[in-house]
DNA sequence: CGGACAAGCTGA
DNA sequence: CAGCTTGTCCGG
């Protein structure tokens, strides 16, 4: 009798290799590739993925220790395949792929007579269907039957949805149809997420979750869906940043299954992969997008600040019909920067000369319905080194200073004092705020995140951007993208076109593409021309960005490796904050990898390097 | 990652 | 030279 012998990878991410065990015969059954286990590890005992089964060990068997135990099932073979993919593509430890792939609480393993024999998804469930389609689907038009006609009959589905609000009745609708749906979502409690993650190994279901909704263990995958697929909560914000519109779009190509991407306005990346976006008809298509305004801030009567005339009427015309305002923002606190009203001195620290913000003591109350703001103490407070002033002019001593850049909690003032009559609720994804607080509000002021928690109990009679030029021109590389999916949210909430409901965008760039996209709802003027500009500066999908961030020694040392190889092209290091960074760009996300693995080994003995593919912000 | 063990600094 | 920090190595 041989011994059997498994391969394991340890969930410790510092290490970089696999360990063989031996399986004691009380558990063999339970094991299998994907299977989580405990094994003992210079004296530790931690947990671990089966990666390689009946292995010929590389050490003298008198050496191999057996495995603890059987934690519980893990991903599917073609799943850490999977996983090992998205770890080379965004430098990352493929176990943090594995961890993402597994149910948060055990799952009892199959018997491994009932398990997916291999290759269960390289048995094509999706036929000749195996393409990718990119939709154009306007914010307001419903799109559950779009998705439900996606679905195929047999077999499972994966629909990735980045916004939660919208999931619950997407749910409802497909369940009304007749399919078996369960739900992956980080919203959902360790219990839950792990039931999901157990049906869907049963397959013949539709998993409808978030970003980790694309490692869903379905063994007979038929269908990839990405809704809102220019949406960046796509993508994970910590390293690795693993975008699941990429992941979903490898999956269904390792499967040969359909995959279709769905966007109010496709990203430049979603566009570059299919030779035609399919559209509505142009006048579904019209139907589908809000009435917009566009405000040109430059033809504004100076001194009103963001509160213009236009705003006002609107405001007023909202509120009136009994519907909620949504105020967008993205400036936070009292006002940024202050000149005198006398000498026009900027207001500056003395310490350290950086611009003074507004500060305000016993600023408590959410809700303003006076504007007896002369009352309150005000006092200036530099943001740099914490030194307080009082409110005057350090040149003349005047105490009439003039608000140059004003914030949210400001605006909230100034819009209790025009609608005495309305409830007016500053909102930041900081501050909980509670349900009925929100409830009540007539009008909501605040960053992008008044888009997310506004209430859905009453209509959205207008959404107005207070300054859009903060989004569009974020020095960010996706602004334009990010202003774009921004915008066809706030669509979404006013619904289909309509005489009273409008998108109000204030700007000095009327003529912007992704303004002019909105407001005649026609999503591709914005994907050319973003698509001209990504060609133009190589940036993706005409080339692969990462950032390199650490100690300067490793970054100087990291991009002077990449330098020297054929085809990378790298910015930096330039110091940023504590640390430094670089940019590197090569023709392809295969040659970045390719040599960002080269270098990272290296680099690493000089200090941590943390990377970055496709950076969101840059 | 985290323990083991080795090589380096300090102090009376 | 004990006693402690800092570095390097390695795991089945």
């Amino acid at each position: 009798m041989t011994l059997r012998v498994v391969r394991v990878r340890p969930d410790l991410p510092a290490i970089d290799r696999s360990f063989d065990y031996l399986v004691p015969d009380a558990i063999a059954h339970q094991i299998s590739v994907g299977t989580i286990v405990r094994i003992p590890l210079h004296g530790r005992r931690v947990r671990g993925w089966v990666v390689e089964d009946f292995v010929q060990p590389e050490t003298e068997i008198s050496r191999i220790l057996p495995l603890l135990k059987v934690v519980g099932a893990g991903p599917p073979p073609e799943i850490l395949d999977l996983g090992r993919w998205a770890a080379r593509r965004w430098i990352g430890p493929d176990v943090s792929f594995f961890g993402s792939a597994s149910p948060p609480n055990a799952v009892v393993p199959n018997a491994v007579a009932e398990s997916f024999s291999g290759g269960a998804e390289s048995a094509s469930h999706g036929s000749s269907e195996s393409r990718l389609r990119v939709i154009a689907w306007p914010p307001s038009m419903d799109r559950r039957p779009l998705i439900d006609g996606l679905l195929p009959e047999s077999g499972s589905s994966i629909v990735i949805v980045p916004d939660v609000g919208r999931l619950n009745s997407l749910i409802k609708y497909l369940t009304r149809a007749g399919r078996v749906v369960h739900v992956m979502h980080a919203t959902r409690t360790a219990a839950e997420r792990t039931l999901a993650w157990s049906e869907a190994r049963k397959g013949n279901c539709v998993i409808v979750g978030g970003r980790g909704a694309v490692w869903a263990p379905v063994p007979d995958l038929a269908a990839m869906i990405v809704l809102d697929e220019s949406d960046d909560a796509l993508q994970e914000e910590r390293s690795p940043t693993w975008h699941a519109r990429d992941v979903a779009i490898e999956r269904a190509r390792r499967c040969g299954v359909a995959c279709t991407l769905v966007a109010a306005i496709p990203s430049a990346v979603a566009v570059s992969l299919v030779e035609d976006v399919e559209r509505p008809e142009r006048s579904d298509e019209s139907a589908g997008w809000a009435r917009v305004e566009v405000v040109d801030l430059r033809e504004e009567a100076p001194g009103q600040g963001l509160l213009t005339e236009s705003l006002a009427r609107a405001l007023h015309k909202c509120v009136d019909a009994g519907e909620r305002a949504l105020l967008v923002m993205n400036r936070k606190g009292r006002a940024r920067l202050l000149a005198c009203g006398a000498c026009r001195e900027l207001a500056r620290c003395e310490g350290c000369g950086a611009a003074v913000v507004e500060v305000q003591s016993g600023e408590t109350s959410a809700f303003s319905t006076d504007s007896s703001a002369a009352e309150v103490s005000r006092s200036l407070l530099c943001p740099v080194c914490s030194t307080a002033r009082p409110w005057l002019c350090a040149g003349c001593g005047s105490t009439r200073l003039r608000v140059l850049r004003s914030g949210v909690s400001r605006i909230r003032d100034d819009l209790a004092a025009l609608l005495p009559r309305s409830r007016v609720l500053d909102v930041d994804a900081s501050t909980d705020v509670d349900l009925a607080a929100l409830r009540e509000a007539d009008v909501l002021v605040g960053t992008e995140a008044v888009l997310h928690r506004a209430p859905r109990d009453r209509p959205v009679g207008l959404v107005a951007f207070l300054d859009l030029d903060q989004e569009l021109l974020a020095p960010r590389h996706r602004a334009a993208e990010q202003s774009a999916t921004l915008l066809a949210r706030a669509a979404r909430l006013l619904g289909p076109r309509s005489e009273a409901r409008r998108l109000l965008l204030q700007t000095r760039l009327p003529e912007h593409d992704v303004i002019r996209a909105v407001s005649e709802a026609d999503p591709s003027i914005a994907w050319i021309s973003e698509t001209k500009r990504r060609a133009a500066l190589s940036y993706p999908p005409f080339g692969a960005l990462a950032q390199l961030r650490g100690v300067e020694e490793a970054v100087a040392y990291a991009a002077n490796m990449l330098r020297a190889l054929p085809g990378v092209t790298v910015l930096g290091p330039v110091a940023s904050g504590a640390s430094f960074e670089c940019l590197v760009r090569c023709p392809d996300s295969e040659a970045l990898s390719g040599a960002l693995l080269a270098v990272h080994a290296g680099a690493r003995a000089l200090g941590r390097i943390r990377v970055e593919v496709d950076p969101a912000r840059v």
